[in-house]
DNA sequence: CGATGAGTTGATCCTCTTCAAGGCTCGTGG
DNA sequence: CCACGAGCCTTGAAGAGGATCAACTCATCG
């Protein structure tokens, strides 16, 4: 038997506060070196295309398994990662959202949610009415295949993640996930500022396919050989480079990439 | 350490046999009810996009990891799979192919193949030229939405293996993906013809991450429970119900879908 | 025919789970 | 102010699920 305790902790629901709004035309993201430019017209489609905005605590769940939200979102700051779980509470985490990445596309598309989203960190979301998508893929296909291109980005992610949990050891597995992690903070510019991935080893563990226990275990060993730094609810990767190579893993190979 | 056994046979290579070729208009897949209609105009383009077919045996491989292939695939007949290889061999089955997926969408799309694409079964594709997937967005939004919509299909399944493989028990996994599999043979009408899925303990175990003793036994498990049956490089599914209750999995909640 | 691949089974070992306990920090309330 | 509980991290000990090793059967095939 495997990791039965409820993980997961008592969760806040969603605060919808619609605070400040960000013209998409000042986007704080889209100055950054890993996303492409868009055209006016594409730009002032995405900018109308975009009805508020809504800040969440970290904990609060952003969607939920088996509902059919009316929304699409883009996160616009901070971090959050989707999960499913068992009857039992068996969670496993499927993979974490770092700026610019959709929130909530496969709902949007295929209609129902069949996993849910939660806050890592506080975060703030840009908010899509679902239904304006058609309206998207009609007027301006480059869009549309922006929202293909960022559908097949999260499919290799998830290649990787099954790669990893499948056949990698406890100790490859968690120089991978931290790598990554790393790496996907660094490309949209979190790792500059803080340098710290806000999770807790019961993240980790759920990511990973490990009790927690175990996860302790591992992460330490990681820490013994100076690759990370643990601090409470937190980590800090130190050598990427080594965590990489400690997991056999090339990196993502991240290209130029779509924001919207 | 877990199975660094070098999974995997010695592979045949592509044999792009060009033989007859079958019509969109009058293809076997389209009156199935798993199958949306599509609008004459859309038919006629999805005619024209197709330029040829491929018969490949069964251990061919259709895509290599590191490729960039000219062409994206609709499988017309047969099994195949996705997976992945660490440098040391061990293997990763990411998911499975069956007559009507898109095959190469995440290498059409962003460029490069991170993955693998094998033949189970001798099997027929239908080849498009990848770089007119442009023109298909652009005149056939519609069709680019199903695009999308496979896209996220496909993320869907791969959510579901991650928690199999992340949470799930060595007997659950089995279970799960001996229902998951013939209920997707069903819905595409496979399941009348043979009822046999075409596959070896191996690829059981590299799809569940265990090893193949283990998986060995689980399979043995099932078996003794009647729940499924075992015929040398393929697999009877007796009990699909009670292998989905094994499983603690509700299905897939397909829907209609579309073919391209 | 040997050879090769697939499936099977038992014995042994070890990675990882489970159980249990204790420390640390922080927020809350007396 | 301190007491208290709740998370979170940590560590040791015991047990089990699954890996590894080894051997054997049974088909298929040149």
């Amino acid at each position: 038997m495997r990791s039965f305790q409820a993980s997961g902790n008592p969760v806040n629901f969603l605060l919808p506060i619609s605070g400040r709004r960000v013209a998409c035309e000042n986007c704080p993201l889209r100055p950054l070196s890993a996303f492409r430019d868009f055209s006016p017209a594409e730009l002032s489609f995405i900018s109308g295309f975009k009805t508020s905005e809504i800040s969440v605590d970290a904990g609060s769940v952003i969607l939920a398994e088996g509902s059919s939200s009316a929304h699409l979102y883009t996160l616009l700051s901070g971090w959050a990662f989707r999960f499913k779980v068992l009857d039992d509470g068996r969670r496993q985490i499927l993979n974490y959202l770092l700026p610019g990445d959709l929130v909530g596309l496969q709902g949007s598309v295929i209609g129902e949610m069949d996993h849910s989203v939660e806050a890592l960190s506080p975060a703030v979301l840009c908010v899509f009415q679902r239904d304006r998508l058609d309206e998207l893929f009609c007027n301006h296909p480059g869009l549309g295949f922006d929202v293909t291109w960022l559908a097949s980005r999260e499919e290799r992610m998830l290649d990787d993640h099954l790669l990893s949990v499948g056949r990698r050891t406890a100790l490859e597995r968690a120089a991978y996930l931290l790598a990554f992690l790393h790496e996907r903070a660094v490309a949209v510019g979190l790792g500059q500022f803080s340098g710290f991935i806000p999770l807790t080893q019961q993240h980790v563990a759920d990511t990973l396919g490990l009790s927690i226990v175990h996860t302790n275990k591992t992460l330490r060993k990681l820490a013994n050989r100076g690759l990370i730094e643990w601090l409470g609810r937190s980590c800090r990767v130190l050598d990427p480079v080594e965590l990489a190579r400690v997991a056999g893993w090339d990196g993502p190979g991240e290209r130029l990439r779509p924001l919207i």
